[in-house]
RNA sequence: GCCGAUGUAGCUCAGUUGGUCAGAGCAGCUGAUUUGUAAUCAGCUGGCCGGGGGUUCGAAUCCCUCCAUCGGCUCCA
């Protein structure tokens, strides 16, 4: 007999060999019909691998991702065995689970596969799931795999083969599929009742440009039709927010092609949008002792060979333009920091006067390869909220505090309350490629881990992911769907106080390097605003708004007194504007519901006798009537409970 | 940049195998209506069918090429 301990501390007793499966069924026949993979002493296996000793053991379900993993990875396995039966004679690559279903890298061959094949490529997925057929897995050795994968023909998994030292090789075989794979997997393909193909893209193998390009199936499946009818519900729901469809119905923002690709006009009610998010953290900023500046659009290439910005963005950017007569180059601006730099460095500085905050609306440009751009999130011009705090290096910790309570303040009055948290550090075993000493590296690690223990967040901190200039602190936020964006950023440099030869004068008379702190807590404008699109489906909150009221007046009749109360709430600074169209007060109903206006004041007879207006909010329907002063008080007070920091 | 798809009025889309195929709805304009909580009615104006080249008696439709967009790959704010 072995001891199993479970999750909850409590410990059974089994026969040698005991399987997951068994372990589930012994819990409850439900149980045994959920469970999915199953992790043993930390290792995640089959759930019909004998167990042989004591262990520590925990079931997965569908509703933690070590159990999605081995349904996907299934999946992608279920695809590939449809795949080989609909195009005999393709190659497999790799196949793994995402964190939203599973791909499978192929090399087609001579087979033409495209989105038109979707419906019959899944209708024998699921063909096949219905047979049943059980995952088994297969120890072999590295010569019978090679030689195997070698006669097929197939280099890619050769390839992977080469590269496996040590490592014990295993075979997942179900029916009369059979791929090299380290699992786990389900007990049998039964478990998938739902296949939906998704999106079909070339991919580098192992992504590398200079490898050959594989065909890739992106798929999702599940163990219920449900459950996979509320996933293309979600889809669908994020089609209808996506920025870019928004963008242009609510009149935001719009591109030409004439302007150029990845270069956005933003229109006057996202340029509103805009400035009132600028506005909102130059006000925080004021507080926290931030110094504006401003700086040009382009720079001396010099410059930016002294930042060293030329080596990474020079050859893969925009190229230098040259002034007429002397042929001298300059360079767009990629990055803001070189112009700061420069400010520092136009006067000598004292230990007293760090830290120093400038803090710019810079916008730079990029060049991204036109298969890059995406609506606002992806452009080539775009507007960072930008600011570099040259500090003392025993100032790092509380510049970092500081600099994590501004970008808590926008969170909090935007509304993004589910987030994660990054600390790139070095790699482990520190190596040359960093810049700067490692009593430095040190001091700046621990200053932000300090720094985040001290508010204290949960982070997840990680080795290797730090820039070569100075580890980092990433914001990723959950937006409305559950989906990450990269935001606010926090970034330690050390590389261009050296570069620049930025000084101050210490307390011992002394020439000393700052420390350079780059942050942005928005990251840029206009990513910014498309996630706000995203997370919010046009609906701003009332302070963001660009528009906050509009006054409908039933009838021709009724236009005095509507121009009356947007005298009144404008004198209120509530942006208000009269619908005064000559249709009927249902179509202006619907229309401005559409534009996404937070309130509707439909006035009237019995309005303009009582003085009042008739409040509907988005969204939400009729409110009922109250005085103008009455809803001027209404909309300050939500205003404020917003932007409350 | 690479792979695949797409490109018809401001927007969303129809246009069968090349032969009155240049259309619809919404938006816009004009007029009527004077309206009470999610679309009032009627009329009208919009397009060199992404650009260029070719095949053909004839091209929105077939071919080539460029551009842009979309989905990915790589990279990043």
């Amino acid at each position: 007999m072995i001891e199993i301990k479970l999750p909850d501390n409590s410990v059974k007793k089994y026969n040698e060999g005991v399987t997951g499966l068994e372990i589930a069924k012994s819990i409850s026949n439900s149980l045994a019909k959920e469970v999915l993979a199953i992790t043993v002493n930390g290792h995640l296996q089959d759930l019909t691998l004998p167990i042989e000793e004591d262990a520590d053991v925990k079931l997965h379900k569908w509703d933690d991702q070590e159990g999605r993993h081995a349904f996907w990875h299934s999946s992608a396995h279920l695809m590939a065995e449809a795949l080989e039966a609909i195009y005999p004679g393709i190659k497999l690559g790799i196949g793994p689970s995402i964190e939203n279903g599973f791909y499978y890298d192929i090399d087609p061959g001579e087979h033409n596969i495209s989105e038109n094949n979707f419906p019959e490529i899944e209708k024998k997925m699921i063909e096949l799931a219905r047979q049943k057929n059980r995952f088994s897995r297969k120890e072999v050795t590295s010569e019978e795999a090679l030689s195997r994968y070698k006669s097929e023909g197939n280099r890619y998994k050769t390839e992977l083969l080469e590269e496996m030292e040590n490592q014990t090789i295993t075979f997942y075989n179900h029916g009369n599929f059979s791929d090299l794979c380290r699992g786990p997997h389900l007990p049998d393909t039964g478990y998938i009742k739902a296949v939906k193909l998704l999106n079909i893209a070339g991919a580098y193998w192992r992504g590398n440009e200079k490898n050959k390009q594989l065909t890739r199936i992106y798929g999702i499946s599940f163990p219920k039709q449900k459950l996979l009818d509320e996933y293309l519900q979600m889809l669908e729901e994020a089609k209808k927010r996506d920025h870019r469809k928004l963008g242009r119905e609510l009149g935001l923002f719009t591109f030409s092609e004439k302007v150029g690709p990845g270069l956005p006009l933003w229109l006057p009610k996202g340029a509103q949008l805009r400035e009132r998010l600028e506005n909102f953290l130059r006000n925080v900023q004021v507080e926290y002792g931030y110094q504006p500046v401003l700086t040009p659009h382009i720079g001396h290439k010099e410059l930016y060979i002294t930042s060293g910005h030329y080596d990474k963005y020079g050859e893969s950017s925009f190229r230098p333009i040259s002034t007429p007569i002397e042929g001298e180059e300059f360079m767009l601006k990629p990055m803001n920091c070189p112009h700061h730099c420069e400010i520092y460095k136009s006067s000598p500085r004292s230990y007293k006067d760090l830290p120093i905050r400038y803090a710019e609306f810079g916008t730079v440009y990029r060049y991204e390869q036109s298969g890059e751009l995406h609506g606002l999130t992806r452009v080539r011009g775009f507007t960072q909220d930008d600011a570099h705090i040259f500090c003392r290096p025993d100032q790092l910790k509380d510049e970092f505090i500081k600099v994590i309570d501004i970008v808590f303040i926008i969170f909090n009055a935007l509304d993004f309350s589910d987030f994660e948290i990054q600390v790139s550090l070095r790699e482990k075993n520190g190596n040359d490629k960093y810049i700067g000493s490692d009593e430095n590296w040190e001091k700046a690690e621990n200053a932000i881990l300090e720094a985040t223990r001290e508010k204290g967040l949960e982070v997840k901190v990680v080795y290797g992911e730090a820039a070569f200039y100075g580890p980092k602190l990433d914001f990723m936020v959950k937006d409305a769907l559950g989906r990450n964006w990269q935001l606010g950023t926090i970034q330690v440099d050390y590389n261009l106080p050296e570069r620049f030869d930025l000084e101050y004068t210490g307390s011992d008379n002394l020439k000393h390097r700052p420390v350079m702190i780059h942050r942005a807590p928005f990251g840029s404008m206009e990513r910014f605003v498309a996630v706000m699109i995203e997370h919010t489906a046009g609906k701003f909150p009332l302070w963001l708004a660009p528009q906050q009221a509009v006054i409908i007046s039933v009838s021709e009749k009724f236009n005095v007194y509507a121009k009356k109360v947007s005298n009144f709430l404008n004198n209120y600074d509530i942006r208000a504007l009269i619908d005064d169209r000559n249709e009927k007060v249902g179509r202006k109903i619907r229309d401005n519901e559409m534009s996404r206006i937070p309130y509707l004041l439909i006035v009237g007879e019995k309005e303009e006798s009582e003085n009042t207006v008739s409040v509907r909010r988005q969204g939400e329907g009729d409110k009922g009537t109250m005085t103008l002063e009455q809803f001027a008080s209404l909309i300050k007070k939500e205003v404020k409970s917003q932007i409350k920091t």
